[in-house]
DNA sequence: GCTTTAGTTAGCCGAACGGCTATCTAAATC
DNA sequence: GATTTAGATAGCCGTTCGGCTAACTAAAGC
């Protein structure tokens, strides 16, 4: 059975998301792209572990990089994080179509119950 | 060190959505609350399996769940959902922010430029 | 040209994840 | 009261995750 790209996409997405260290690169990176290097700095760990973090986040589509030099530098592809609030604004309505349907349905009962008294 | 109790619900709501079976029964919650058996139907799955998906959902505070007799019955807590709107909104104006000075430096420049031209 | 620096690759390790079966409890039904 | 049904619990298994070290490559800098 084939699997929908798109569910593919928010996989990712939303794994990538689930680190804490990852969430902070992606709000140092909403301030500017930045070298490796620099992103790393502030997370207390060995290079090859932080690169993992880079690596998962370009997998999901929300940074990319280029080399410069030996320098490789991120940048922050907001595109993919409004994929995730698609998916949740397609959530919240049907979240909401589903209470105007309870309060029409509590309307209704409401008349009905006038027309019996 | 301490970490911040958000960042902790931040990484349990996104793992949680991070999975293709978990969000459909998101989905399918958005439509009215139902048993963990008639959630559990559409997946080819073993309820024990299935069961620990619920589980996953509770912890992270998107759905919650009351025994019926014998029954339990899940429903969508979608305040959960507003927080992960809310972190990538404070993103989103990090971003923004960031291309509004962008571009006030740029007008700066090229009124610069024609100052000295 | 030697040294430092930025990044990459390979591989190890323990924990967590996502599936399963087997078994048990307790409510509902006949 | 015997049987079915809904769910819970325990434990197994292979994979992925998130950290590490060691060793390598290649660009910069002196």
């Amino acid at each position: 059975m084939l699997v929908s790209p798109m569910a593919n996409q928010l996989d990712s997405i939303f794994a990538a998301l689930s680190d804490p260290t990852r969430r902070a690169v992606i709000a140092r990176l909403g301030q500017g792209e930045a070298a490796v290097k620099t992103l790393a700095e502030p997370h207390d760990m060995a290079l090859p572990s932080f690169l993992k973090h880079i690596d998962t986040l370009e997998r999901a589509g929300l940074v990319r990089s280029r080399k410069d030099g030996r320098v490789r530098v991120c940048t922050l592809h907001p595109e993919a994080l409004a994929v995730v609030e698609t998916w949740i604004d397609q959530q919240k309505r049907l979240w909401e179509g589903r209470l105007d349907r309870l309060s029409a349905l509590a309307e209704q009962i409401a008349s009905d119950g006038k027309d019996i008294q």
